[in-house]
DNA sequence: CGTTTTTTGTAATTATATTTCAAGAAATGT
DNA sequence: ACATTTCTTGAAATATAATTACAAAAAACG
């Protein structure tokens, strides 16, 4: 998703466009990994130096609210990582590199559906990560 | 599994049978729920008034990497919540009431495994948690 | 412009979790 | 049984991520 967009969606959303988000958007329109608070903060002062920590928290925390960004706990560090809000998909982690692969599966989408139904409920979100090693080539 | 059992492990593993572990271990070979080391604490506290905090996180802590316990953090609380480690199993979270249901799915099982080794890698581990809302009953 | 509302940075604070350290308990050897 | 070694404990201090209070600054709007 471009800065534009992201932008645009946060006006409709009654958000006021400041510098400092401005900064942060953009620096999250061009990540294309699952950035930390502190790297989104590290990459937004190379654009501003006057931008405060708070100031991502609060910001990374309105874009969680508003659906643009998701916000990750990985179960191999201890902080969350953000990610802006592209297609559908889960995550398998590298356990030893900590690297993030994204993948998609129609058929346990519609798996999860079927077992909240079977149990009684209507599925309104889901975690899904894989942890795995790299297979050596042969 | 039972304390008796859990005791057993843990002197197996080389760890030291005192008065506070038997008494946390009794606890978790008594909880059929997901608690809190909070809620740890206080059920042991009930039994033995003189059990420390951090004796109850070191416990789980070492339980945990034993694979004793298994440590969750569901997305509708900021802190950690154990289990004892049963059957493998997922979980599905009621968002309104938190209440925490378990399942199985020899299905899902194997599309995990299968998604994983298309990506050239060997699932060492996994997380599945579905969110839903109550379906009222026609 | 002048007023109102929102946002910001700094610093303080919260909350969970971990660690330090001296005292105490368990295991081990004799 | 006792001395020695090793592990474990509770209390308090500390670490770390995340949130909040508050006054100043910026944006919106008539």
């Amino acid at each position: 998703m471009s800065a534009i967009n992201l932008e645009k969606k946060c006006i409709e959303a009654g958000l006021k466009m400041t510098t400092p988000r401005r900064v942060i958007l953009d620096v999250l329109s061009h990540a294309h990994d699952h950035p930390s608070v502190e790297e989104v903060y590290n990459r937004s002062k190379k654009k501003d130096a006057s931008i405060s920590m708070a100031t991502v928290y609060r910001t990374l925390g309105l874009l969680d609210e508003l659906g643009l960004v998701f916000r990750h706990e990985f179960n191999d560090t201890d902080y969350a990582r953000y990610e802006v809000n592209a297609e559908h998909h889960h995550h398998l982690i590298d356990v030893d590199t900590g690297k993030v692969i994204e993948f998609q599966n129609e058929k346990i989408e519609k798996m999860k559906q079927k077992i909240a139904e079977e149990l009684g409920y209507e599925l309104v979100e889901c975690r899904l990560e894989l942890y795995g090693k790299k297979l050596k080539k042969k």
